[in-house]
DNA sequence: AAAAGGATCAACCGCGAAAGT
DNA sequence: TACTTTCGCGGTTGATCCTTT
């Protein structure tokens, strides 16, 4: 007969991730990769079922996840990918390096739709509206919160991002070569490898919050006397040497054998 | 200052295709 | 070949944050 069942779901965990989850499952297919969603949480030691994982991988984790917000850009891209390819998120997204489906169904959902409709063209179909009117009232019945006409000016203001604070409070640090050799310890810590850390940032400027770096400095400080990547070192990942707050981003041009699905 | 409504996005659900037995 | 399971996709939901009143 077939394979065993995916998962019963009896006594697996719902809702959003932990850091402490992340770091499990990070931590696994870094050392491991991706074989079969299936066993992942299992072996990982995770309450989820493999599609939880592989979704939180995808749409999170992955270390080569392009952060922040869309260009002006992207978003024309996204346009002329969507009035050839419609809905199809996974096939558009192939398109953006860094990107998720989920991301840009997300952003298209919230935003580009909004835009299309006040450049006066159909999200679906690409094409003019022709009866401004009875589109708007159309709308209006499929969609109560869509703004009139009447309210341009508000739908279009410039919507400021929720990490705004978080931003603001990344720097643009110049690498030192005592800065790089730490760095480059914590990617052989987390990649039981040596890495060129000059190669990884293209040049000695990386963007990343001062509290992360401190993090990371204290963290490496701290392993130094801990060897907690040994053979089973889901058992001996140390939660309180990892901070949520380093980016990912840091890892995003490691050997890309370490990632291969 | 508080409540209500809107916007955002992470996560879930269900389906179809592909692959294993 | 039939059946079962896994994977990936797109639609949808709901929690949280933000803005407006």
């Amino acid at each position: 007969m077939g394979r065993k069942p995916c998962c019963d779901k009896i006594g697996l965990k719902r809702g959003p991730w932990t850091i402490e989850e992340d770091h499990r499952l990070m931590n696994f297919i870094l050392h491991n990769g991706i074989h079969c969603w299936r066993i992942v949480p299992k072996l990982a030691g995770l309450l989820r079922c493999g599609k939880s994982c592989r979704l939180r991988w995808i749409n999170y984790l992955r270390p080569d996840l392009k952060r922040g917000g869309f260009t002006d850009a992207e978003e024309d891209r996204i346009m002329e990918l969507h009035s050839q390819l419609g809905n199809r998120w996974s096939k558009i997204a192939s398109h953006f390096p860094g990107r998720t489906d989920n991301e840009i169904k997300n952003h298209w959902n919230t935003k580009i739709k909004k835009k299309m409709k006040h450049l006066g063209l159909d999200p679906s179909t690409h094409e003019p509206i022709n009866n401004i009117t009875d589109q708007t009232e159309s709308d209006q019945k499929t969609n109560p919160n869509m703004c009139s006409n009447t309210n341009e000016g508000e739908e279009m203001k410039d919507q400021t991002p929720k990490n705004d604070v978080i931003a603001e409070t990344t720097k643009t640090l110049t690498i030192s070569d005592d800065d790089e050799e730490l760095l480059a310890k914590t990617c052989k810590t987390l990649c039981a490898e040596e890495v060129d850390i000059e190669s990884l940032f293209e040049g000695n400027e990386i963007s990343i919050s001062s509290s992360s770096f401190s993090s990371l400095y204290s963290n490496i400080s701290r392993s130094e006397s801990s060897s907690y990547l040994a053979e089973d070192s889901i058992e001996q990942w140390d939660l309180d040497m990892t901070d949520p707050l380093v980016p990912w981003d840091l890892f995003a041009n490691l050997d890309d054998n370490l990632f291969l699905l």
